[in-house]
DNA sequence: AAGCGTATCAACCGCCAAGTT
DNA sequence: GAACTTGGCGGTTGATACGCT
């Protein structure tokens, strides 16, 4: 891993009379505890606000992203679940590298998390095996030795520090000051993307928040939320509800998508043309992406190999076609 | 045990869009 | 409307763990 480090070169940082030196690299746990405290009291707000009056010689972006990646309780972690690949891959056959998008409908799971997880496990697996890889295929997303286990849940080393120290917070309030906490019933609520109604108000809670029981994925009588950054997408034990936050699923034009292979790659603005910016990096690939699909089975109904217009894709199939996952507990009318 | 190659993943970089001054 | 700030995203890097010889 990168070792921490100091930087000055934050032009943005040097612009005003801030000039102490920011860090750079690996997070220390002292650092993560400053985060971890200061957004547990404060909430979220302004990150170069966070990161300077957390005390910590980081830049905001630094902060956001630590926050997100590594310390927001409501992370799963551990190996990816066989339906979580399938969700992946059928996603990815979608909304191409958009991994925010791909995230937001993985519950628990971090853009970064997925995009490292494509890139080093699915992409190779299809690069070297042009069978359908099964879904029970042990890989390198096997949990490590060195890492602690916890009733079958990976936490990595300082974890438990973190968690300590979101109990310790707690502990220190008023229970209900965290009844507040997790109802989102105070004036801020820190964890906007939890679900307040899956945790209780014991200090057990706090362990939850922090996935020390992961949750039931399966028929869990509606105990999992489906939420990603951009919302929640809410299955109650009463009954389905649907919370629309949750961004509609992209598509793109025909247009788009016919000139993909006609004009160059635009570096500056292939945002939104997910073919040409890593699917894989190739017009072979671009339609090998398709190939995946189909090789996975997924999709029949859209994916017919050079035939398909994106753009005409509707979105009540898109979503009819993710409701064949069962792991997802939401439903489509 | 040592050396080497590969896999994993945390974190950085650069770009962009939206908001603010 | 230009300049600046901030947040967000995808691509990439590089340190470390791991596995094989």
């Amino acid at each position: 891993m990168r070792k921490p480090d100091l930087m000055i070169k934050d032009h943005r940082v040097n612009n005003n009379n801030n000039k102490s030196k920011l860090r750079k690299g690996l997070w220390s746990p002292e650092e993560d505890e400053k985060l971890m405290r200061y957004m547990l009291t404060n909430g979220q707000g302004c990150w170069s606000d966070i990161a300077r009056n957390a005390g910590l010689q980081r830049c905001g972006k630094s902060c956001r992203l630590r926050w997100i990646n590594y310390l927001r309780p409501d992370l799963k972690r551990g190996a990816f679940s066989p339906q979580e690949e399938e969700l992946i891959i059928h996603l990815h056959s979608i909304l191409g590298n958009r991994w925010s998008q791909i995230a937001a409908r993985l519950p628990g799971r971090t853009d970064n998390e997925i995009k490292n997880f494509w890139n080093s496990t699915l992409k190779k697996r299809f690069k070297h095996n042009n069978s359908t890889p099964s879904p029970n295929d042990s890989d390198g997303s096997e949990p490590r030795i060195s890492d602690h286990v916890t009733g079958g849940h990976v936490m990595p080393m300082h974890e438990l520090d973190i968690m300590n120290i979101c109990m310790e917070t707690f502990s220190s309030s008023s229970t209900s000051t965290m009844q507040n906490y997790v109802t989102g019933s105070s004036q801020f609520d820190p964890f906007p993307m939890v679900d307040h109604n899956r945790y209780d108000m014991t200090a057990g809670a706090a362990a939850g928040l922090f996935n020390m029981q992961p949750p039931t994925q399966v028929g869990g009588a509606g105990e999992i939320g489906f939420y990603g950054q951009y919302g929640i997408l809410e299955a109650n034990n009463m009954g389905l509800e649907r919370d629309l936050s949750l961004p509609p699923l992209e598509s793109r034009s025909v247009e788009e998508n016919n000139n993909i292979n006609a004009r160059p790659v635009d570096v500056k603005s292939n945002n939104n043309n997910h073919f040409n910016n890593g699917c894989f990096n190739n017009t072979d690939d671009h339609q090998s992406c398709f190939k995946v699909e189909n090789m996975f089975g997924f999709g029949n109904n859209h994916a017919q190999g050079e035939s398909l217009k994106m753009g005409e894709w509707d979105f009540e199939g898109l979503m009819q076609d993710l409701s064949s996952f069962p792991f997802l507990d939401f439903q489509v009318e």
